[in-house]
DNA sequence: AGGACTGTTCCGCG
DNA sequence: GCGCGGAACAGTCC
């Protein structure tokens, strides 16, 4: 269930893992994943280049791009594993699993230098740069529905997810509820450096060989999510729980601007 | 038992 | 035609 944080720490593992490798075969066990591409040919192919752009990594080949997407519960793992829907071998080191219980992900195939047009409409990334306020306000311009459904509108900035969104808007003390046309210049400013603040703390907690994500690692840094009841950590009110665009939003009904 | 879940796509309705 | 909301995908966990 990766945001931009999990699978940026996905792909510095699949990085270390293949890049200047070659792939020997890619064992295609689940039909429904995707599309593998042509046949790896006699001798593989070797693996130029793994690159993430939103929430999807990406395996440059000379003759195809891999996109990965994994959805909710999709992660690349160190192989073999019972139940993986695509494996990799290589030419050294031990086969690269993709595995996935509820079979959401994807794995698809394009030309290379086809990848943003194999993509739905993706807005410009939100780290590793460090983006100002004016950057966020501009992104946004023109968006009047509340702010953190907003947030994870893909096409406006890419990469925010539900907990991240969230958590954003909590951090940056404002209602996730707030008309996104009513953010001041400084509200955007403490967007900006919320949210490459968050960004870096999850990848801080994400350094490992398997990515565990929330419920998998204990203890993430996050100071709302899921803590419905508890006290908010900045003001001591009781956090609350609402339904936003069908997803969840945790938030302080005290301390967030509305 | 029933509902909720960190993502996206599709369909129907207004 | 567009935007929004809900359903769907499918398994696990509480």
């Amino acid at each position: 269930m990766p945001e931009l944080p999990e699978v940026e720490g996905m792909g510095r593992n699949l990085r270390r893992w293949t890049e200047g490798a070659r792939v020997l075969e890619l064992a295609w066990l689940d039909p429904r994943l995707g599309d593998p591409g042509p046949p790896i040919p006699a001798g593989g192919l070797p693996i130029q280049r793994v690159w993430r752009r939103a929430k999807y990594l990406i395996l440059s080949l000379p003759d195809r791009s891999w996109i990965l997407h994994f959805r909710m519960t999709g992660k690349v793992v160190p192989g073999p594993r019972p139940l993986a829907r695509a494996r990799l071998h290589l030419d050294r080191g031990g086969p690269v699993d993709l595995v996935d219980p509820r079979r959401f992900a994807t794995w698809r195939s394009c030309a290379p230098g086809e990848e943003e047009a194999a993509l739905p409409p993706l807005g410009p990334e939100p780290w590793p740069d460090r983006r100002d306020g004016a950057w966020w306000a501009a992104c946004f311009a023109g968006a009047r529905g509340p702010l953190k459904p907003t947030l994870m509108r893909q096409d406006r900035v890419a990469g925010i997810g539900n907990i991240l969104a969230s958590e954003i808007c909590w951090r940056a003390a404002l209602s996730p509820a707030l008309p996104t046309d009513r953010l001041t210049a400084a509200d955007w400013q403490r967007v900006a450096a919320e949210a490459h603040a968050l960004i870096e703390e999850v990848l801080a907690h994400e350094t490992g060989e398997e990515i565990r994500f929330l419920h998998e690692g204990g203890d993430g840094p996050f100071a709302v999510y899921g803590r419905q009841g508890e006290p908010c950590l900045r003001c001591g009110a009781v956090l609350a729980r609402s339904v936003q665009a069908g997803r969840g939003t945790w938030s302080c009904p005290a301390c967030q601007r509305g």
